[in-house]
DNA sequence: GGCCCTCTTTAGGGCCTT
């Protein structure tokens, strides 16, 4: 079972869904379809969110809850009817029908995957923050996206490579992360088949966001779920070769864009774009190497498997 | 900081992430 193959119609959902993003929105499920989503007007909107989860644990029987009552700021930004041309939208209506004919293949994936990124304050884990989170579900569908500014609570002095300042950050209706981890325990659950693992993919996520994600969490004195499993792109990467059979020189996510001639649609260094051009690599780089999801899940590793989540380090 | 490569392993430089 290739990853390339069982995505297809929906990595082709993804390139048209690009827009179709949400902050925080997953708590408000909608009865829309993906194609009446995608003719809706670009709005914001901000509205009270008040939310109690029941956090499962890793230890059986035990149950973590967080209550979270907070008026934070819920920006929905969806595609514009224009950005589409007429064929495009005829793909997206047969596509549409795609997915729900095969809808069933769901429960074949052995794992629910998660595409991720961040944003952060630097690029120390212990010093700096995230203040920017986003992933997307490779299966699609509504609520497939989840994105959201996170208040780092200390000044952002590297706006100028991703361009979110402190005043964007620092306002009582952005979360702080922990405020944010329900939330997004709640999003993950959402997407999680029953008995299944959660495998999230990160370009460089070994050494980078999972210690980060990981240090967060620790942070909030939130223990990560167990069943959470993280694959990195970034060593998979290494094993690609030129037309002269030579390892690349560069694997950068921007260098792999490059070679699989992906079109940036947004700003690199957002986090969103990012989960977006890492699904298309994915989805090419697991065709060009020939990578099954079952391989993907054994070159998996969970968080507290890394040196770099040590105690001593 | 972790990983990979090589002019290497008793080391050092470069890539990759923000």
């Amino acid at each position: 079972m290739s990853l390339s193959s069982i995505c297809c119609g929906n990595f082709h959902l993804l390139r048209n869904l690009i827009g179709n993003t949400c902050n925080i929105r997953l708590l408000k499920y909608h009865s829309r379809s993906i194609f009446e989503t995608l003719l809706s007007i670009r709005r914001h909107q901000s509205r009270p969110l008040s939310t109690t989860v029941l956090a499962r644990s890793t230890r059986k029987g035990s149950k973590q809850s967080f209550s979270n009552s907070r008026h934070l700021h819920v920006e929905s930004v969806e595609s514009s009817i224009e950005v589409f041309k007429q064929p495009e939208l005829e793909q997206l209506k047969s596509l549409h029908t795609y997915k729900e004919k095969f809808s069933g293949v769901k429960t074949e994936w052995p794992a629910t995957i998660l595409v991720f990124d961040i944003e952060t304050t630097g690029f120390s884990r212990r010093e700096d923050r995230i203040i920017e989170f986003a992933v997307r579900d490779l299966m699609g569908g509504k609520n497939s996206t989840f994105q959201t500014l996170i208040n780092p609570e200390k000044d952002v002095r590297n706006t100028y490579i991703h361009g979110i300042s402190n005043s964007m950050l620092c306002r009582p209706d952005v979360p702080r992360f922990g405020d944010l981890i329900p939330i997004l325990l709640q999003y993950v659950w959402s997407r999680q088949m029953d008995g299944k693992p959660v495998l999230w993919v990160a370009h460089n996520g070994r050494s980078f966001d999972v210690p980060f994600l990981f240090f967060e969490f620790q942070r909030c004195k939130v223990e990560m779920p167990g069943d959470w499993l993280f694959v990195d792109t970034l060593p998979i990467a290494r094993q690609l070769v030129d037309s002269e059979g030579s390892k690349l020189s560069s694997v950068s996510l921007e260098k792999l864009r490059e070679r699989y001639k992906i079109p940036l649609t947004g700003s690199a260094h957002r986090a969103m774009q990012d989960v977006t051009t890492l699904c298309y690599v994915l989805q090419k780089l697991t065709f060009e190497l020939k990578l099954t999801v079952p391989q993907l899940l054994e070159k998996s590793f969970r968080a507290t498997d890394l040196p770099a989540t040590r105690s001593d380090k």
